[in-house]
DNA sequence: AAATAATAGTTGCATTTGTCCACTATTTGC
DNA sequence: GCAAATAGTGGACAAATGCAACTATTATTT
């Protein structure tokens, strides 16, 4: 019980208890923020909302034949997750799917025209996003904390 | 369109495309790896799931007669999602809350002593939780993250 | 070659969450 | 005293999440 002060009625009174010092806390509540934001920028994108859709498109158009399977992996979805995103993304246009020759089991995925125009328009604003809103970190600072949280994520998904 | 390999069927095969170097990207990405990572940590101690519900209980702990739209704002979150995260938790005789006798608009929470026993116990498991979730990240290079993540959420919610 | 296991994906269901909006009560400012 | 701001509540609705069961196809075992 570290009472900071009686009856804090401003979030200037409040200090964060052990969550002060716990990196878990500021990447869960960063999360919040930078996906808020995030989401404002590409409203009415049809891409909006939720973590994939961007990560999925911009997969697909650069890896044409992608298998969903990989892609879930890369976002730490589990195949039903997955799937529905794919489902949601083929029925706005964006996907086509057609399951594999030599893996019959497996999909491969495309990009229509629509969603290569899609992709083209949100790559820009992806990373002007990501620059915004850490802008008032110093670059090299940012670059830092990528460069960490970029091993971080390699490790996590088990990428060599 | 860098199409890095063709139909990659192995997370090896692929590139991120521009998200490689996207903050954003790193940061919502870690957290859902970082919040599944504590949700199971904390299984069955009716404070798993979702974010709040920690920083919650180990503020009204600290912090004796905090208002939960002071929560709100350190959270993110907006009053009736902070409503109903607090109905919960005193349905679970976690917190009492009560309206101030200053300003009866205002409430002031309180916990409980089941609710003060589970701070005491989530405490050290949040903070362990995370130290061994980033462990093959350097220590000093956890605290560089920290810093710079700390100074980003205290701007973000307005704290000066 | 048949049986078994593993992999890829789909579907349904129950639970949560988040968001938006309108509503009451109280306090503050003009 | 009236209007605006603040604190909190309640309802509706759309998404996301997690789990488990199910089909189809390929790999492995014996």
């Amino acid at each position: 019980m570290s009472d900071a002060g009686q009856k804090p009625t401003s979030i200037e009174h409040v200090d964060l208890d052990v969550l002060e010092d716990t990196l878990s806390f500021y990447i869960r509540t960063m999360n919040i923020a930078v996906s808020r934001d995030l989401d404002e920028r590409l409203d009415g994108l049809d891409v909006a909302r939720g973590t994939g859709k961007i990560t999925t498109l911009l997969l697909v158009d650069s890896h044409p034949g992608i298998r969903p399977s990989v892609i879930a992996q890369l976002i730490m979805k589990d195949r039903s997750a997955m799937g529905r995103l794919i489902e949601q993304m083929i029925d706005h246009d964006l996907l086509v799917r057609q399951t594999s020759a030599s893996e019959r089991r497996a999909h491969e995925l495309f990009v229509t025209t629509k969603g290569a125009e899609l992709a083209a328009k949100i790559r820009p604003i992806v990373t002007k996003q990501s620059k915004d809103f850490f802008s008032f970190i110093a670059e090299e600072e940012q670059a830092q904390v990528m460069d960490i949280l970029r091993r971080a994520y390699r490790k996590m998904i088990g990428m060599k």
